[in-house]
RNA sequence: GGGCGGUUAGCUCAGUGGUUAGAGCGUCCCGCUUACACCGGGAAGGUCCGAGGUUCAAGUCCUUGACCGCCCACCA
């Protein structure tokens, strides 16, 4: 047994020790062949290309607390690590690799490109694994998952094919979200808004046949090759004679006709909108209910490509890019005439959530998702409650975009990911599905088995597999259940599905947990839905800032790194910082300061373990072992009584209530709540009372009265059975910490971690609420001492005689058998007990309303500023004083309050009657 | 345009209608008492954003205003 350990609590090499042992030993691996209650998580899946960021320490840190927590229950508990193979971001890291040989994936090819990056991932890929075993999550890696291994591969092409079939799947040409410099469509969630300036310019269109002109706004004159027709509204009085009218198109000098559209805005503008189809969503709307298809093809001109250059079509500005193509076409009207007018106007400006490049409403043929159908459940079971949502305002937001919800691009022009398992028809242009899901191993890696050999429609066998790749989101919609081994009946998804929760930031409360609720409802077997959920709970965690609640980013240069603190400070210091201050709903402002307060709590806590052992050599001089004082079976039956017990029977009360209050809050993801209490718990009452207070006793172990030797070998077991208690209870929050101080313990043989031993659970039979409000008097009366000895300047170490007094007998006789506590915890050399009256003259006394309390004073004390405080609290107490006696005047009040109430009040009223009694009379004396 | 948060001590934030509103850090005073200076003891510091209202009782519920932040939206 190791008894000497270091001063101060060095992490680092713990934290590692515990982390691989964790992760060799298998020790989380769940069993899904027995019976009872299963508590299951399955993790959001880090992306391939990522490292842990401060995000994913938060999120981890609480999936983690409540795993350790729910296995400590004795909870069959599952939680399920993956990766995420990460579409477009990972196919960005190895196009930047290619480009510095000079390369682009299209010369090499997309098989090769493939093996790159299968082979990129190999090499890099395992980072962040590395990084979370270094956290300590608790994860069963015997289940890992990486989003394209073959399991998964299979269920992605699954859950199409059936989506497929069901008509759920379509394939068209629509205008999609298309980020020109990532090539590829983008779904509505990947595109954000941001406030730009921008202009807005007035272009006249001539009219046919008329000098006059219609002047049109536009934030984007670029798109004016494109156009099709002129808008207005059908109501407008200043265009009413015009519609059915033609105007000449600027510089293509095209006709092109006025139009009515009840989507014009007669305010904005000059209530006269340029239509472009090809190149706006509401254009192109525009264009399918006017039929300008009668134009023949001139319906939807493309004048911008995929590259965002002017097309062909755009005649003059071919191959300008489209920000070129604006300056000239501007310039070009302004030499025409045909520019009215410029303002400015703020904007919103779409771009890629990824690339940040300014993305292009674009027509392009793409698979889209039909949203309606797959939403109205998911509305159903959490509007019903069946997942409830914390904290609960999300759940509004999450209605609300259910309700809204558009269909679903799921096509992506990469080459990384899922790819669709669709096959097109050389000949008749039909398509044709994969004929099942099954995959097969190419190269070490999936792909889909069973090709169609000829085309449904005509039977050509001229067939091509689909280039296009799924979005990465719609597996992960799927995660929940394909982890476990859906579509197959397996033992996990039938023991740990539904899981039990969700924990995920609000930023992919769309994006994710939507889509999981959507696919899981719709795609699981179970007939009853509540079957069919993903998950029983969902909870929405907040986003970690800097100190000053700003929002983290690599521009502001405030980002934290994870890796690095815990460098500094240990994991468990970082892990107890975001927990400390994650209430529900609201975002974490993070500074170094609050974790340095966190690694002085574990360094806290390692030297109380420090002192326990400290003493050992003591202890065993006097023939006792270790494992009589703590071994596993003595700490079961503690508390121990002792011949004065009443400290003893305080701190185990004091467990109780902390074990019931950390219980409670983690069951309703309180986690800031939980960890305060332990932390006030451990700091305050053990350390700073129990302690302190007992320290006394436990020397007495080498007396040789019996007595007092069997009280302190009782005292030592009761001391440590509350430590090995209060471990417990701390693991879930500091895992490295407890698990290396509770090994030096003596504990069972073949006794493998703190994790896998009960956490407190049912409420212990230890409330003791005499013991509880005894001690909290004499704290009362020893603070009051301490106070009254610092306003007196009495040094610290010296020992100066007391006088006390006490308005009833009980308190009288508390103190007197509790006398040696007080006088040692107060520095006193003497605690003489007597009426106040008696008090010897030329005494400092402080009061309190239960007590008086007086020492010698040695220096004079500065009158006039003990005078202005008396009457600042004096003028605090009469206002408090008129205040209650008004309450309790008040006859409705008596009448309606609850009794219990109204009889509290009186009784502080009691109370603040003599105190305020107490300080005129101090005020008195003084002033004289 | 719609919606959601927030405004409480110098700073960052808790606070579940009920008796004298809390924490951490910071500040000030005193202490290296053999667990811990990553410590111990003590102290100062708040008309809970403003205005109305409901209630016996409001930091807490309602209405409204101001300011800050975020999300959503087919804002030419």
């Amino acid at each position: 047994m190791a008894r000497e350990i270091p001063k101060a609590y060095e992490p680092q090499e713990i934290e590692r020790r515990w982390a691989q042992a964790w992760f060799d030993d298998n020790l989380y691996r769940a069993d899904s062949s027995h019976s009872g209650q299963v508590f299951s998580i399955a993790i959001p899946p880090p992306n391939v290309t990522g490292s842990i960021h401060i995000g994913h320490m938060l999120e981890h840190t609480q999936i983690d607390i409540l795993v350790r927590w729910r296995r400590m229950s004795g909870r069959r508990t599952l939680w399920l690590p993956g990766i995420d193979h990460a579409g477009i971001a990972t196919q960005v890291v190895v196009e930047r690799q290619l480009a510095k040989e000079g390369l682009k994936r299209e010369q090499i090819g997309r098989d090769e490109f493939e093996r790159r990056v299968w082979q990129w991932k190999a090499e890099s890929g395992g980072s962040i694994k590395k990084q979370m075993i270094r956290l300590g999550v608790s994860c069963d890696w015997t289940r890992e998952r990486f989003t394209l291994d073959p399991p998964m591969y299979r269920a992605v092409m699954e859950a199409f094919l059936r989506l497929y079939r069901e008509g759920l799947i379509y394939r068209g040409r629509y205008m999609v979200n298309w980020c020109p410099r990532c090539k590829t469509a983008l779904s509505d969630l990947e595109v954000v808004h941001e406030s730009r300036e921008g202009r807005l310019w007035y272009i006249r269109y001539p009219l046919a046949g008329s000098s006059e002109f219609i002047v049109v706004a536009t934030t984007r004159p670029e798109t004016m090759l494109g156009d099709t027709a002129v808008a207005v509204h059908p109501d407008d009085d200043r265009y009413k004679s015009l519609v059915g009218k033609k105007a000449i198109l600027p510089l293509m000098n095209r006709e092109i006709p006025i139009i009515a559209d009840d989507i014009v805005d007669r305010e904005f503008g000059t209530g006269a909108v340029k239509v472009t189809p090809a190149h706006d969503p509401n254009d192109f709307a525009m264009g399918q209910r006017h039929k300008l298809a009668r134009l023949g093809e001139l319906a939807e001109i493309e004048v911008i490509d995929a590259d965002a250059r002017m097309t062909p079509a755009a005649g003059p500005y071919a191959g300008l890019d489209r920000f070129a193509a604006r300056e000239k076409i501007v310039e070009d009207l302004k030499s025409q005439g045909l520019l009215d007018r410029v303002t400015n106007y703020s904007l919103s400006a779409a771009i890629c959530d990824r690339c940040k490049t300014i993305v292009e409403p674009r027509l392009s043929v793409q698979w889209f998702c039909k949203m309606k159908p797959l939403a109205e459940p998911a509305i159903q079971v959490v509007r019903d409650g069946l997942i409830p949502v914390v904290p609960e305002n999300q759940k509004k937001v999450f209605l609300d975009w259910l309700t809204n919800i558009r269909d679903w691009c799921i096509s992506r022009q990469l080459w990384w990911g899922h790819r669709i398992p669709i096959w097109h028809c050389a000949d008749c242009n039909a398509m044709t599905p994969a004929r099942d899901s099954r995959v097969e191993i190419i190269n070490g890696h999936a792909q889909i088995a069973s090709v169609p050999e000829k085309c449904a429609k005509c039977g050509g066998s001229k067939l091509t597999q689909d280039p296009d790749v799924l979005d990465t989101w719609f597996s992960s919609a799927l995660w929940p259940f394909s982890t476990l081994g859906w579509p197959d009946d397996t033992p996990d998804l039938r023991t740990f599905y539904p899981t039990s929760l969700m924990i995920s930031g609000y930023d992919i409360l769309f994006f994710w947990d939507a889509r999981m609720v959507m696919m899981g409802l719709h795609l699981m077997p179970q007939d009853e839905i509540e079957q069919r959920i993903p998950f029983r709970q969902l909870y929405v965690h907040a986003i970690v800032r800097d100190p000053h609640g700003m929002k983290m980013s690599k521009t502001r240069g405030n980002v934290v790194d994870p890796l690095e603190i815990i460098e500094k400070h240990g994991t468990d210091a970082l892990r107890f910082a975001l927990t400390v201050m994650a209430a529900p709903g609201t975002d974490i402002a993070l500074s170094e300061e609050r974790i340095l307060g966190y690694r002085a709590f574990a360094n806290k806590i390692w030297n109380a373990a420090r002192f326990l052992f400290f003493n050992l050599e003591k202890i065993e001089s006097a023939g006792v072992t270790l494992e009589e004082l703590a071994s596993p079976e003595v700490r079961a039956k503690a508390p121990y009584p002792t011949c004065d017990s009443l400290v003893h029977r305080w701190i185990f009360s004091r467990l109780a209530a902390v074990t019931n209050e950390i219980n409670e809050a983690l069951e309703n993801f309180r986690f800031h709540e939980a960890a305060h209490v332990i932390y006030h718990f451990f700091w305050g009452d053990f350390c700073d009372w129990y302690i302190e207070w007992l320290k006394p006793q436990l020397a007495r172990l080498g007396e040789r009265a019996s007595q007092d030797r069997d009280d302190a070998i009782a005292t030592w077991r009761n001391l440590f059975a509350a430590f090995e208690y209060a471990l417990r209870l701390l693991h879930p929050f500091m895992p490295f910490l407890t698990e290396e101080l509770w090994h030096k313990l003596p504990q069972p043989a073949g006794a493998k971690s703190i994790s896998l031993e009960p956490f407190p659970l049912a409420s212990p039979p230890w409330k003791d609420v005499d013991a509880e409000q005894s001690v909290q008097q004499l704290r009362e009366i020893i603070v009051a001492a301490r106070n009254l000895r610092a306003e007196l300047k009495v040094e610290q170490r010296k020992s100066v005689p007391a006088y006390f007094s006490a308005s009833d007998g009980k308190l009288n006789g508390l103190v007197d058998r509790n006398a040696a506590t007080v006088k040692m915890l107060a520095n006193l050399s003497d605690l003489n007990l007597m009426p106040r009256a008696k008090f010897p003259s030329g005494l400092q006394v402080r009061s309190a309303p239960s007590f008086d309390f007086g020492i010698v004073h040695q220096e004079t004390i500065d009158e006039s500023a003990e005078i202005a405080k008396l009457k600042k609290e004096k003028d605090r107490i009469e206002k408090d004083l008129e205040s209650k006696r008004q309450r309790l005047a008040d006859q409705t009040f008596r009448s309606r309050a609850p009794a219990e109430i109204v009889r509290g009040l009186e009784a502080t009223l009691a109370q603040r009657e003599i105190e305020y009694q107490k300080t005129l009379d101090r005020l008195s004396q003084l002033d004289k």
